[in-house]
DNA sequence: CGTCTCGTTCGTGTATTGACGAATTCGACA
DNA sequence: TGTCGAATTCGTCAATACACGAACGAGACG
């Protein structure tokens, strides 16, 4: 299960309760598109079925966002452990086909964070460039199938919702096609790493392109699935 | 101004700041990458700008689903009355290319509503079927492009969060081509609604179609823009 | 028909929110 | 460096969220 489908489905849900004009009918609705029982929930929430049902009904006109946060974690929780049908089921409706092959993960912070911070969680090597600025987010991005599938258009998805952000690719070999693909896009990411291999391996292409747009380079040896999940972990 | 477009960013927004957390960070954040001074937002709020201050230092842990609400819809009023820059900005990393020419309008409410009440409220006459169960949402998809531009996958798209919706058509000539591509995709909608059309200009194997999949299909005159308005304004 | 389970309603106590306004700090600019 | 407007901090109070548990209702099942 990808996180990025996770935590997408869960700002959709609480997106939704939130901005409702009935909180409780919205929380009610999800519960009962995730066919979850309200004793289940409240055992997952280890509170009262009467507090669920005190919600649902609307005697709380507007929960705080504490509570609804931890109601949607919970729904998400319980179908997970039920083998995640659900999660799949309306996760679908969040990504295209593309999305699906190209964005490993996406994530953007409350607040920036220092890149130093970021580099350091995930091992990563200086090619080239500073390591003085702050980040707004990230997005793992498997490099071969973004060139491969993406449209001009869609190629600025990745940037998420600020272009302050590290641009991490992975299904790399020496670094030079994500690299060129940046020099011939009209956003610049501050900060780009090259995931699965070591500085010697780095094409010298690279670094004298990333020279040209003033991008810092950062390589990393980790694998996919610990770099995302040391990525995920960190509360930032 | 599409509606879609500040209804899908608004819920992005709200589900970001609730699933948060700090709630406070995550709306300042907002505020800021809008560009808008707290002094600003307060006077749109009506409110003392040390609430603002408050919110945003986190002395309000949990605030609640109405505050946030009002204070996302703010955020996006005030953008709107500077002529919409962030909104049209952050609205594009919502929608791929397509569904931007393809769908005008998707909504999913938060509890069913009668199929006949959105029938009188659109002015729809009735083709075939019958009007007695409920629907959780409706979609408005131009039929033209659709056809001419979506992959089977993405087809599902239009469907939203529930297939329990109406699907209103707009830009047709007698109704032909939706209910054909009904026919051939593996979900069927309950309703169809043919928009532009009165009720002796629809083919009449629109008909003959409609029945084979048990679908009800209605027409209406309205133009599109009137239709959209008034589905938009009508609180669910 | 009794009873067992599950869900809802409601009274209640405590903690927190939501808002204000006074006091204070900050930042731009002369 | 002094001054002015804007932003932030903080004390305060009423309103409300949050959670509990007791009481009540509604199906399921023998």
């Amino acid at each position: 299960m990808k996180p990025v489908l996770r935590q997408q489905l869960a700002e959709k849900m609480a997106g939704e309760i939130t901005l409702s004009d009935s909180p409780g009918k919205a929380l009610k609705k999800w519960r009962t598109s995730f066919q979850i029982a309200p004793g289940v929930l409240a055992d997952h929430l280890g509170v009262s079925p009467s507090v669920i049902s005190d919600y649902e009904s609307g005697r709380r006109k507007s929960p705080g966002t504490g509570v609804v946060g931890k109601i949607v974690d919970s729904l998400l929780n319980v179908d997970e452990e039920n083998g995640g049908t659900y999660i799949k089921k309306y996760g679908k409706l969040l990504f295209s086909d593309y999305d699906d092959e190209v964005i490993y993960d996406i994530h953007d912070f409350a607040s920036s964070i220092p890149i130093r911070e970021l580099s350091e969680l995930i091992e990563c090597t200086l090619i080239c460039g500073e390591l003085d600025s702050q980040i707004f987010g990230y997005t793992v991005i498997n490099s071969t199938n973004a060139i491969l599938n993406l449209s001009p258009n869609e190629f600025n998805r990745i940037y998420g919702w600020s272009t302050e952000r590290a641009l991490i690719f992975t299904d790399i070999s020496t670094g030079k096609s994500p690299m060129i693909a940046i020099r011939v896009t009209p956003f610049k990411p501050p900060y780009v790493i090259l995931q699965g291999i070591d500085e010697e391996h780095v094409s010298p292409l690279v670094k004298k392109l990333a020279e040209k747009d003033h991008i810092t380079v950062l390589c990393t040896p980790l694998g996919v699935q610990d770099l995302v999940t040391r990525l995920r972990k960190t509360q930032w």
